[in-house]
DNA sequence: TGCGGCTATTG
DNA sequence: CACAATAGCCGCAG
């Protein structure tokens, strides 16, 4: 595909081309970021900012992986984008997300063109105009198709609703105002750093670091749901096997098989005794009738009770093969298992309270009994690494907690905390975690006032963030992630009295300080990974919060897990707070064929 | 048909 | 059964 942006002759298209790949040429030099915009018919036109350049589609190939060797950084409205360029076969390095860098910057779940633009003139969200009906009294509208921006500033329906790009002036000038955006955000990240951050020092570097790495979060994600996750469907089908039996042949076969599985379970009470084993209410009343009473029958709870009759046992069973039918069966696989052995499903670079990814199919709660299905392909390894302990290594980090960042020295950190609690490693643990996700109940409470006094920083960051949240003002994380507490539907809770809900609230905002951060912190190191590991073909096929998976050739499966470990340590130097020493952070890394053999 | 309750899995 | 997430089935209201 590169040939042709040479291809000379009197074709206008291909003599644009190659003027454009000059002026292209100048904005790399000068390091200047490109807006790219793609036409939605067909991906008939991409368009380049900064001086109207275009380039056509054809040779879209050609310059865009030319600049993946230098750059640029390719500004666009949102990874829909980095989506159809993986259609065109199209990889780059890097990018600035507007979408992402919104979600980060503003807080919430939506990033629309429409309410990213409206958040840049300082307008009000709840004015958004909607796609209006036909009126056939008035069709006579005087706005102007081409103009994107309406009189009262807002981004007209029609271009945020997608039906603007059937004219190559139109793509030019979405591209034009993505420009404007990203310039806006750059301010923007100027003024979060002048915020105060009561603990690590938030300099407008970190910022900017981080807008760039959730950028990237959303090149992953479009890149994890493109490429899959290696799945063998047989390995997967024998074991769904072993749970619920053969795939039934039809619909009577089924009903055969539901029965059987049911069989297990009611055929310990007396003959003619049926109870609908769905219906938790059900299984209380079947439990009851064996002399057991319980307020609800999750497995923790029936776990306890293994002994107290021998129909608990098969229940548990029952169980675990109704979740694998239901939710991990045979219509799982079928539904999310493509052709070519790949296990795919969306992916959200930012989602829920505190910006971890998230995605479908799936892909994060899989039960570890599936795992031995998820196989590298021949001639390939998977390179798997876990961070450890990464939310109190993140906490002390963001907190700038001297105490804390010591304890992170050492492979296990709270080992040096229970030392210095006077309790045991576990209640330690427990402690820690508990101060995280604002338990106040079940921890000694010897050990809750050994954490306040001895890492009274990292524990007063904690409190700060929980008393903030409950008196419903957003956070930030050290990233710069507005957490919202003023939505009225920020936080979704049960129903309880105004107290329990304000302390519900608290340990939301003191959690999403350290989830949110240490999202950051991973999608960074991935990032680091993605950006360096491009000549070993590293090609990612699974983000899960601390744990990372990387598919790739066998001769360079050790290489790569080098780069895990190295892209850790330059992570870990840069992220935290550069005044000291770095804290510590810590993987476990393995080169595996199978995801079942990891640890 | 949409929603809350209950359940289970993951980090 | 703390913090986060996805996702299935159930009964019930509309």
């Amino acid at each position: 595909m590169p040939g042709s942006m040479s291809s000379a002759g009197d074709d206008p298209g291909a003599q644009d081309a190659a003027e454009s790949n000059d002026r292209l040429d100048g904005l790399i030099e000068a390091n200047r970021p490109v807006a790219l915009a793609i036409g939605e018919h067909a991906a008939s036109i991409a368009v380049l900012g900064h001086g109207g350049i275009s380039v056509p589609v054809g040779d879209l190939a050609g310059v865009v992986s030319r600049g993946e060797v230098v750059g640029p950084r390719w500004v666009w409205w949102s990874n829909d984008t980095a989506a159809s360029l993986l259609d065109l076969d199209v990889r780059v390095a890097r990018c600035w997300d507007l979408s992402a860098v919104h979600r980060l910057l503003v807080g919430g779940w939506t990033s629309t063109p429409d309410r990213v633009w409206a958040h840049t003139r300082g307008l009000d969200l709840d004015g958004i105009p909607t796609v209006q009906p036909v009126d056939l009294f008035h069709q006579s509208d005087d706005h102007d198709p081409d103009e994107p921006i309406r009189v009262d500033g807002y981004l007209h329906p029609d271009w945020s609703g997608g039906s603007w790009a059937s004219r190559t002036s139109r793509v030019a000038r979405w591209a034009e105002l993505a420009l404007d955006v990203q310039q806006f955000q750059e301010v923007a990240l100027d003024d979060v750093a002048a915020e105060p951050h009561p603990g690590a020092a938030r300099t407008r570097e970190h910022l900017r670091s981080t807008a760039l790495s959730e950028s990237a979060a959303e090149l992953m994600c479009a890149e994890l749901a493109h490429d899959g996750l290696p799945f063998d469907r047989s390995v997967g089908e024998r074991i769904v096997a072993g749970f619920v039996g053969p795939r039934p042949r039809d619909a009577a076969e089924e009903v055969i098989r539901l029965e059987e599985l049911d069989a297990t379970v009611l055929g310990q009470l007396p003959p003619g005794t049926t109870f609908d084993l769905r219906r938790p209410d059900q299984v209380k009343s079947l439990l009851r009738r064996v002399g057991i009473e319980v307020p609800d029958t999750r497995a923790w709870r029936l776990e306890a009770l293994r002994d107290a009759h021998p129909i608990v046992e098969p229940l548990l069973a029952w169980r675990r093969a109704e979740r694998i039918r239901t939710t991990f069966g045979y219509h799982w696989i079928d539904e999310h298992v493509d052709a070519d052995g790949r296990l795919r499903g969306e992916w959200h670079g930012s989602d829920g309270a505190a910006g971890r990814m998230t995605a479908t199919a799936g892909l994060h709660n899989m039960p570890a009994e599936m795992r031995p299905a998820v196989l590298a392909e021949p001639g390939h390894r998977f390179v798997r690494a876990d961070l450890g302990q990464i939310e109190p290594r993140v906490l002390a980090a963001v907190s700038a907690d001297r105490q804390l960042i010591r304890a992170a020295r050492e492979d296990d950190m709270y080992a040096p905390v229970a030392a210095r609690l006077g309790v045991e490693r576990s209640v330690a643990k427990v402690a820690v975690l508990g101060a995280m996700y604002g338990q106040t109940t079940g921890i000694g409470a010897e050990a809750l006032r050994g954490l306040e006094r001895e890492y009274p920083v990292a524990m007063g960051y904690l409190r700060r963030a929980d008393e903030a949240a409950q008196g419903g003002h957003d956070l930030r994380t050290y990233g710069g992630r507005r957490i919202r507490m003023s939505g009225a539907t920020a936080v979704t809770m049960s129903a309880g009295d105004v107290r329990s809900r304000a302390a519900a609230r608290g340990r939301y905002g003191r959690n999403a300080m350290v989830q949110g951060a240490a999202a950051e912190f991973f999608k960074t190191w991935a990032a680091l990974i993605r950006a360096r590991g491009r000549q070993l073909g590293v090609e990612f096929v699974l983000c899960l919060h601390d744990e990372l998976i990387a598919h790739v050739a066998d001769e360079h499966a050790e290489a790569t897990a080098l780069l895990f470990t190295e892209c850790l340590a330059e992570t870990a130097q840069r992220w935290g707070p550069q005044d000291g020493d770095p804290v510590r952070f810590v993987a476990d890394t393995s080169v595996i064929g199978c995801w079942a053999d990891a640890k």
